[in-house]
DNA sequence: TTGAAAGCGCTAACAT
DNA sequence: ATGTTAGCGCTTTCAA
């Protein structure tokens, strides 16, 4: 590929003169412009992304760290997340984990602050020790969508308010008349989903209710999670009338297990999950949910580490997405009568 | 963040003996290299790969370029991409085009050969121009499981076999005694899905049957588009007793559609799809389809594309991925009696 | 308006 | 075994 240097060669000026006409600097004349421009398309010139990084002091490209790409809530945030940035003039690496926190650890370490200018972390299972290092390099971090908020406050950060998006499932479960509901809890990177099962026990400890720990179940937050645990749950619960799960991926394993016993929902039991995925609205029944705002958070996040980037801060900024909304949609009904 | 110099100082040694300990070549003496990783250790250091990449002459990143993160064939795809380049010591860059070519191009020519050493190309419309405009840079690109190889010799390719995949799927059907049959052809950037349609059309010509063009539909290969084409053949056709659709991903909004309807599958109707993604493997009834083998596609392009980064080619290499292969499940059953 | 020159942080001959 | 030196391709003062 052709160099500065060699259209520089080519228009008989110097490479000085050539990036100014790039960069359209106004400060070259419109004969010398042209003249550059024709060398340009001469040589089929194109800049070389990696020696403008070095020469600025800044590569224009951000990293997404993400556990689990197959997991459709993270294609989701990464098509909003790329599509900002791209609009901020950035690139967007995504860096799939493969929920192996070792592997998150090394993107973190190989890439913040010198492929990327800032980096983008999801439920990555990083640890305090690993964000105390990366707070000696200059580069910004920012977590977004934590569940566990613990190490937050010293760092940058996306605060979703998982705790209201359980208690409002659970709201929307008693105002239906359930009181025997399952729950099914997602065990991610980051460790159980507590904010959200807190949330719904609060709001059935309004109306009285407090849910037995062997109606909740931990599993890993995939289709196949949903699935074992709403069987388990069915073989020891016959009772219930409706379960909780913490994200719409396990909903629809539940789902699954369910058609898989003849099981109708709503009619016999009514199901609600969090959210608000693509899935949850192809589903049939499509389900209802509580939805997260996945643009939202994605938007604010990246935009928020970009802002890092351009103007760096002492105190790390938090934000709060709004809150979690009920979407009501096939999948819960009122409760059925008692066997 | 420190530099390599910084550290050269400390420990006492230059940056040459520094980069050498840090790339381990066996030409420094255990005892300098004690002292350069304890200043390594002290400053916090890591490489600039910016500076590297420069210095190198490659950046050890490779591009994907894809239409749609959120269908999930590409996640699918991406995380097998991802792993396999990581154990060969690539980052892999994921490029969302949103389906606009023009997007694609933007990718394609800001980063190959700059920021990135290649690029694996996926049904990202990318035209006949492009193709010859990016020969000229030494940055090698292939190009996967494209439906349209008419420009796919003169650039390295794995091809998948789509048209046995289409016909895979006629005889499936034949086999179970179904002759009227609708099918649903996505139209992707690439354009119709031809391929796997005539494979299908050829399967049903070899039992004596042709397919009218009556009964297909042409729709973007997306849950909506599956939906509104079942509708749509459903009305015009409603002595139908089974539907091919060219992917799982419009098989699945088929499903909807006669979930809508209250057609049960397979006793009234069989559905079979094309790919294998995990979500035919999840719905319920489970899906019939035609799996492409994503895994091998991704590995096998993946690799393709370094090896001729390590190693470059003067004849364009052309894979083929092993034919597609029947996994039948839930979906279909032999045909119900003709109303 | 353009050129000259230094430097971004690193690697890689070539010397010593 | 270690140091010296010259780039990689670009941006960016500072001069002219």
């Amino acid at each position: 590929m052709a160099t500065l240097s060699e259209v520089a060669r080519l228009a008989g000026v110097t490479t000085a003169t050539v990036s100014n006409v790039l960069r359209n600097t106004q400060k070259v004349k419109p004969a010398t412009v042209q003249k550059v421009q024709d060398a340009i398309a001469a040589t089929g010139y194109r800049p070389n992304l990696m020696a403008r990084a070095l020469a600025e002091g800044k590569s224009s490209m951000v990293a997404l760290v993400l556990p689990d790409i197959n997991n459709p809530f993270y294609p989701e945030f990464v098509r909003v997340a790329e599509r900002v940035a791209r609009h901020r003039n950035y690139f967007l690496m995504v860096c799939n984990t493969d929920e192996r926190p070792d592997i998150g650890r090394a993107y973190l370490h190989q890439i913040a602050g010198t492929l990327a200018d800032g980096v983008l972390v999801l439920h990555t299972g990083i640890s305090a020790d690993d964000i105390n290092e990366l707070k000696t390099r200059r580069s910004p971090i920012v977590l977004a969508s934590e569940e566990h908020v613990d190490l937050a406050d010293r760092i940058p950060h996306v605060v979703v308010n998982f705790h209201r998006a359980g208690e409002i499932a659970g709201q929307h479960l008693l105002a239906l008349g359930h009181t025997r509901i399952g729950a099914i809890v997602g065990c991610g990177l980051e460790g159980m989903q507590l904010g959200r099962l807190n949330g719904f026990k609060g709001a059935l400890a309004s109306a009285g209710i407090t849910v037995d720990d062997a109606l909740v179940r931990n599993v890993s937050d995939t289709v196949a999670g949903g699935h074992e645990a709403t069987d388990s749950l069915l073989e020891q619960h016959p009772d219930l009338t409706a379960i909780f799960c913490t994200n719409d991926l396990m909903a629809y394993g539940a789902s699954q297990a369910l058609a898989d016993r003849n099981i109708r929902i709503p009619q016999d039991i009514s199901l609600i999950g969090i959210t608000d995925i693509q899935l949850a609205r192809d589903m049939r029944p499509a389900l209802t949910t509580v939805a997260l705002g996945i643009e939202q958070v994605a938007t604010m996040s990246i935009n928020l580490l970009l802002d890092l980037i351009e103007n760096p801060q002492h105190e790390p900024t938090i934000m709060h997405v709004p809150d979690p909304v009920l979407v009501v949609r096939a999948s819960t009904g009122l409760v059925r009568n008692a066997p």
